[in-house]
DNA sequence: CCTGAGTATATGAGAGTTCAACTAAATTGA
DNA sequence: TCAATTTAGTTGAACTCTCATATACTCAGG
């Protein structure tokens, strides 16, 4: 009835277990150390700075750094308190809420960012050649595509 | 001085996030629904099932599941209170101790098995090409082998 | 024997995530 | 126009994880 992985499924899966797992402790580590703030905040953030305005939507940002509103929610409350976002009430519809960068969530993501993206290159880029780039590039966009597809028909 | 990422690496960077988030939370899901529990727990489950003795010391279940010696603790002092976990005494080594895998342990894993497979390959397995699975394992075994050069040297 | 250094594990507090309500505002439609 | 439904976002409780610390044991010297 159910279709076991085989030997060889086996070891590529627990690889990819414990390689997404060991480049994900890295970043929490990294940041959590030089930045004091964990990787989904950091997530939150790079977003923000990215959006016109620097503010978004809560829904849109919860949507675009792949989490819950819950979770989002939380996370723009603690950010908040660090004076990092501030929230405003949405012109546009009364239900919503922006959450937007300050000056200081700036200057922390600024501050953060080349220790990030220095723990990167050191857990992915500088591991693999050229060419596996392009294939992970290629497997995870296949894995996302994938999911949307589930997500959507269940 | 900073190395930023490049346009491509920005976009593979991003979709490696986006495809192991989706794949952990899609796992995490699952297993919660069908089998209450996280999956990490799932992981120690399936290690210690596969130890002689279905039994292994703390450290060494650490060890292999990836994880610190006090999340390990706590997951076992959870495991304990179902009922699908026991702890016993080191007979070796008396500051030890062995986790040592049910009978109520080893059928909830029997239970969780199968639904879990299923996930495994609709998210990963069945959306890759064989080669792209091939190109996967040696892409996470490099990370690993770096990662672990990393954590030795620091 | 003891004493001190190191190892194995446990524990407690603090932080983040999830799930299930809950509030409030917009939309639908009779 | 007004009740029913949907959508946006928040909140609180329960749970897991992390970090620092505590406890219990081993081992090597003196």
């Amino acid at each position: 009835m159910t279709r076991w992985l085989d030997e060889d499924e086996q070891r590529t899966w627990r690889s990819f277990l414990g390689a997404t797992q060991l480049i994900n402790e890295a970043l929490d580590r990294q940041l959590q150390r030089d930045a004091a703030m964990p990787h989904a905040y950091y997530v939150i953030l790079v977003r923000l700075s990215e959006a016109p305005g620097r503010a978004m939507r809560m829904s849109e940002l919860a949507a675009r750094t792949g989490g819950s509103r819950s979770r989002l929610s939380h996370a723009v409350a603690r950010l908040e308190e660090r004076g990092w976002v501030r929230r405003e009430r949405c012109p546009a519809d009364g239900r919503g809420n922006l959450a937007v960068l300050t000056g200081d969530g700036r200057a922390a993501l600024a501050a953060a960012a080349p220790g990030h993206v220095e723990e990167v290159r050191r857990a992915l880029f500088d591991v693999l050649k050229p060419e596996q780039v392009r294939e992970l590039d290629e497997i995870c966009t296949a894995i996302i595509y994938a999911a949307d597809g589930n997500t959507l028909e269940g």
